[in-house]
DNA sequence: CAAAGGGCATACTAGTCCAG
DNA sequence: CTGGACTAGTATGCCCTTTG
């Protein structure tokens, strides 16, 4: 049946040698404007802006949106992670269409036709839906990612736009590279990658508890570890290694219960070989094979969202622990402001050996003591 | 529109483990 | 009642997608 055949396609795509996809406004060329601000307009913005644009785009000729993914050189479409957990939350098929048609229109006209549009995503390499299917986002989304034009065309609107219809909120981190096939397949691909963007846009990959990722994305835990392993994102296990002096024991205990745990350094990873230490278990770091996509107009984004939600920013809720890169960042922030434990990390990773524990990398840090 | 099958997301439990 | 992650299995119900 029809939903073998979608299958099969899926199945191919995955595969997916060569791909034969997009051979039309095939964005194949590296970008000459990488890097620099993107050239897409808002959705919304004026004619003379978008023949501007439209000029620009013809004489730098690829797409501004779209650009090669490093790791396979295969397309890719530019995403926001902000906006990938917002679409994750309200309707992951619809962003997925949202960024197709972004892909679908390399000029950044912010108009697409909508027969086109039809015939692209229902038949052929881009298939995605079937044409009812497509039908039931398009019109349920309609007025709020796009709207559909009484001469038969289909305006998406602009990232701020969209932002805003969302209430997500401003764009944080980088923007992330997703590569088309993700788009083309299924449904749970998507999702698994527009959680992970999240890691991926991130600056620094410092640990971050599952619960806490649950509270920013609105993934639950268990999900995560399946979306993980879909997306292929990795976790880092970070032990913090305390001193093992009688009052540091006491210390430690006090703070961290029964977390506390005795490892044997035979290594010397820290200091003299087999010497032990208490170590207390830290939340995961994550790795993703994403890549992250240059920051281009983000910030005229976030100016417009602004312009329409105004929200508190700042630190919300209390933080208790803050991570950095080595001793001297982690001390001079001490020395600042004393409040809060400052770890910073002690051993590179062991990459060759993964552990039955985390079958994948190990990280150590060190803390110092909140006051 | 209605229906249907299966994929998928999610929650929950229970238990385990803490370098190689 | 202070850690955190992981696995496996079970159960449930929604959603996705297609079709009649």
């Amino acid at each position: 049946e029809a939903q073998k055949e979608l299958e099969r396609r899926r199945a191919e795509l995955a595969a997916g040698s060569g791909l034969p996809v997009c051979q039309h406004p095939a964005p194949t060329a590296p970008s000459p404007t990488q890097g620099q601000p993107d050239p897409a307009p808002a959705a919304a913005s004026s004619a003379s802006h978008n023949y501007n644009y439209a000029m620009l785009a013809r004489q730098h000729s690829p797409a501004p949106r779209a650009s090669q993914h490093p790791d396979t050189d295969r397309p890719a479409i530019k995403t926001y992670p902000t906006l990938n957990a917002a679409f994750y939350a309200n309707n992951p098929a619809a962003g997925r269409v949202w960024y197709l048609l972004r892909w679908l229109d390399p000029m950044g006209r912010g108009w697409l036709d909508l027969a086109e549009v039809k015939k692209r995503l229902t038949e052929g390499s881009e298939r995605v839906y079937c044409g009812r299917r497509l039908r039931q986002i398009l019109n349920k989304e309609n007025g709020r990612l796009w709207d559909l034009t009484a001469n038969g065309r289909i305006r998406y609107k602009s990232p701020a736009k969209v932002a805003a219809a969302l209430d997500c909120g401003r764009f944080t981190g980088n923007p992330v590279d997703i590569p088309l096939h993700v788009f083309l397949g299924g449904i749970k691909q998507v999702r698994a990658h527009f959680y992970a963007s999240y890691h991926s846009g991130r600056k620094e990959n410092n640990p971050i508890s599952r619960r806490t990722l649950r509270e920013l994305t609105g993934v639950p835990e268990s999900t995560q570890r399946v979306y993980d392993k879909v997306a292929g994102v990795t976790a880092v296990c970070n032990w913090s290694i305390e001193n093992n002096t009688r009052e540091h024991v006491e210390n430690a205990a006090w703070k961290h219960g029964r977390g506390i745990f005795e490892f044997t350094d035979w290594q010397g990873k820290v200091g003299e070989r087999g010497r032990k230490y208490l170590a207390v278990r830290l939340p995961n770091s994550y790795e993703t094979t994403q890549a992250k996509s240059p920051k281009g107009r983000q910030k005229k984004i976030n100016r417009a969202i602004d312009l329409v939600i105004k929200r508190a920013r700042g630190i919300g809720s209390s933080v208790n622990r803050i991570y950095f890169p080595n001793g001297n960042a982690a001390v001079k922030a001490y020395n600042r402001n004393p409040e809060h434990d400052h770890y910073y990390k002690l051993a590179l990773p062991d990459s060759k050996k993964p552990s039955k524990l985390t079958s994948g990398r190990l990280m150590l840090w060190d803390c110092i003591g909140a006051l």
